[in-house]
DNA sequence: AAAAACTTGCAACTTTGTTGCAATAACCAT
DNA sequence: ATGGTTATTGCAACAAAGTTGCAAGTTTTT
């Protein structure tokens, strides 16, 4: 698993530096779960806030973790699929958002029906969110 | 149409401040683009960005205006349908996100076909955001 | 017209995120 | 392994977006 990291790190062309390390670790063990900046200081104790939001900015660029529109008002994470580039990210599934514990999570979702939209306008990207309650959160 | 401001902020139980009927008409001129606070700053010369704020949120909790997810990062919001209620949101439409000018619209869109969601899962709501470039950007 | 209820505007503060720069660590080639 | 090159870190300073408490000012109700 520690290797695993490395290499992911390394296919990714990233430096192997402590904190990326153990960011990425916690992007693995989290799942498929979107993680906000303040999730992962909150993981990890008194990491340089600024030097986070680097790493999360690098490992976005190099197509490690993909951002999760959630709604939330805040930015989220989530670990890419293999498949994601640094060139092009193919994270096409929707995300559901807790409104109430606030967690994000993946869907694995299939390809969605096109949508309509007016002459002239050009589509590259597109997000879903699905907001409502977590399990957890539905059977208290 | 200065008659249907004061009306429609009396159908939403809303005191008619001055602000208030200001800050309606620009979301009525707007027809269906979606503004940021920002962006009503700017409308009005030196309005109270404090105020401002809190009079977004009281459309909002009173079923006047409803935000459109963009993935932008600020919150963005346009008017609603004839039939949102204090209680229920019912602005099921999509949105589409310029990255080049940064502009938002609603859409009208269908209902959208239901994603599966994992057991015990609720779904309220859910947002549907498609980024691009509009026919402005895309065509210059 | 006065009382009650709500809204405004100000100060102060929080959260989230960015930029510039010197010091430091990782990587590559001897 | 050693050193040079290049990328990364950590700090300070700053900026944008948004919130809270409270006294003063408006609407609305009676």
């Amino acid at each position: 698993m520690q290797e695993d990291i490395m290499e992911k790190l390394d296919k990714h062309d990233l430096r192997k530096t402590i904190i990326r390390k153990d960011v990425l670790k916690i992007f693995v063990q989290a799942e498929g779960k979107a993680l906000s900046s303040k999730d992962i200081e909150q993981a990890l104790e008194n990491p340089d806030r600024i030097t986070l939001y680097r790493t999360l900015r690098s490992f976005e660029e190099k197509g490690l973790i993909h951002q999760a529109v959630d709604g939330s008002g805040t930015s989220k994470y989530a670990l890419c699929s293999e498949d994601c580039t640094v060139h092009e990210h193919q994270d096409d599934h929707a995300h559901f958002h807790c409104t109430k514990c606030e967690q994000t999570i993946c869907l694995e979702t299939g390809p969605r029906s096109p949508v309509n939209v007016p002459e002239g306008y050009i589509v590259r990207r597109s997000y879903l969110v699905l907001e409502g309650l977590c399990r957890r959160c539905a059977n208290p």
